[in-house]
DNA sequence: AAATTGTATTTTGTAAACAAAAAATGTTTT
DNA sequence: AAAACATTTTTTGTTTACAAAATACAATTT
């Protein structure tokens, strides 16, 4: 995760609050598409699924849809939000230079150790993608994970904050065949995520927003052959 | 505010939780600096003041602590931020890019309602830095509703997400004389905002990047003096 | 002075209720 | 049958009081 600090001993362990912890629960079975979107997210139902009181789940989910995750109406509770293709046009128009500019403040702090880490989270993409059953390509979480490590090595928070606050609803719908949004194939997903790896290990002389760009493009076009 | 939707009719009154109303009035509170940075926020004391139960309360404060605009300690509860000038040189970083983004699409979509209504946002903010007693320019609130009016020109919601995300918590801190980033003198404010203004209006030739970057130097130039 | 212990204090989570709005249901009217 | 209306039922929002957990602070011991 190209952290600076004088090593991490021991990863810290963080004392988390449960509201923070049904969140995470949340997020990651979202990820997952353990539910499916325009779904509701009733605070009572969740209560007792979770065996905490009412308190926490609310708080969680106040969290989620201020991470623009889930979406919430008043007196009509949480659900899990549509995107449409025009929506997701609108979120590569915000996360593409953006994640350039993470890219580019990345570069110069990504060391061996990290570009061994990306071609592991890469793997795991396209292990997931293979694995995945018929059609429906489950690869929103794995690519996350890549794209996550990727902002976090700019070693700026803020702009990791902001990428994942236009991102992550975005995440949730990629393995939507519905939105057609998945690569065409293999190879192009492999080429586009090895392409980031290549830029920022020096080996890849283009812009970061070339990079970027081609990589938001191929989920573009797939889109307009749906359409 | 650029809307293209067939005439508005009526403004949008939306209904409003507890939770939300309390988030606005701390959010504004905080804007004006009637918190100083380090503070701490109490969710029984701010519930008296407000009148309502503990619920809503710590409802609000997940909401503003999600929006980075204050933070939270696991058992030791909300306090105000105080952020330092390595913070804002990277908020600047990432709001770089982003705001040009905005701009960019802003332009095409600029009416000349938006022009005045910006010329009414920028004397506001003008009228604000002279009013202000000796020294403690209170401009955080007209500044962000300037910018924001520009943000929301884009017409890209994520966008506007992103910006808030990324730029709230640097708004509450922009008065501050301690950390050097009021900008030193009127003109100075007055030139780099119409510059906005000439830009989307087209008077102005540059790419938005400059137009961003000129505007963000002004704050950086006035930091590297007091340090 | 440093470390330990014990005691407030604060934060966090629980539970049971109630109020308010929306959705669902049934009834009447046209 | 369709529309309008009134009435339940459910869900969400809020309040209250209380219990549990962690921290902060003072007192004690070494």
């Amino acid at each position: 995760m190209a952290d600076r600090d004088p090593e991490p001993a021991f990863p810290r362990l963080r004392p988390a609050s449960l509201r923070v912890n049904v969140a995470d629960l949340l997020r990651s079975a979202l990820l997952q598409r353990r539910f499916e979107p325009g779904e509701e997210l009733a605070d009572s139902a969740l209560a007792k699924e979770f065996g905490v009181s009412r308190g926490p789940i609310r708080e969680a989910l106040i969290i989620l849809a201020e991470e623009g995750v889930i979406e919430h109406l008043h007196y009509r509770g949480f659900r899990v939000p549509r995107l449409t293709a025009n929506d997701i046009l609108q979120i590569n128009e915000a996360r593409l230079p953006l994640e350039a500019q993470a890219l580019r403040l990345a570069r110069p702090r990504t060391t061996p150790k990290d570009i061994s880490a990306l071609h592991k989270l890469k793997d795991a993409l396209l292990k997931a993608y293979t694995d995945s059953p018929e059609g429906r390509h489950m690869t929103a979480q794995p690519d996350y994970e890549f794209h996550s490590y990727v902002w976090q090595l700019s070693g700026n928070p803020w702009l990791v904050a902001g990428l994942k606050r236009i991102c992550l609803g975005r995440f949730l719908c990629v393995s939507a065949k519905e939105l057609g949004f998945a690569p065409q194939d293999f190879a192009a997903i492999e080429a586009l995520h090895q392409q980031y790896i290549d830029y920022l290990s020096g080996e890849l002389d283009i812009s970061a927003e070339e990079c970027v760009a081609r990589h938001l493009q191929s989920y573009q076009e797939s889109k307009r052959e749906s359409a």
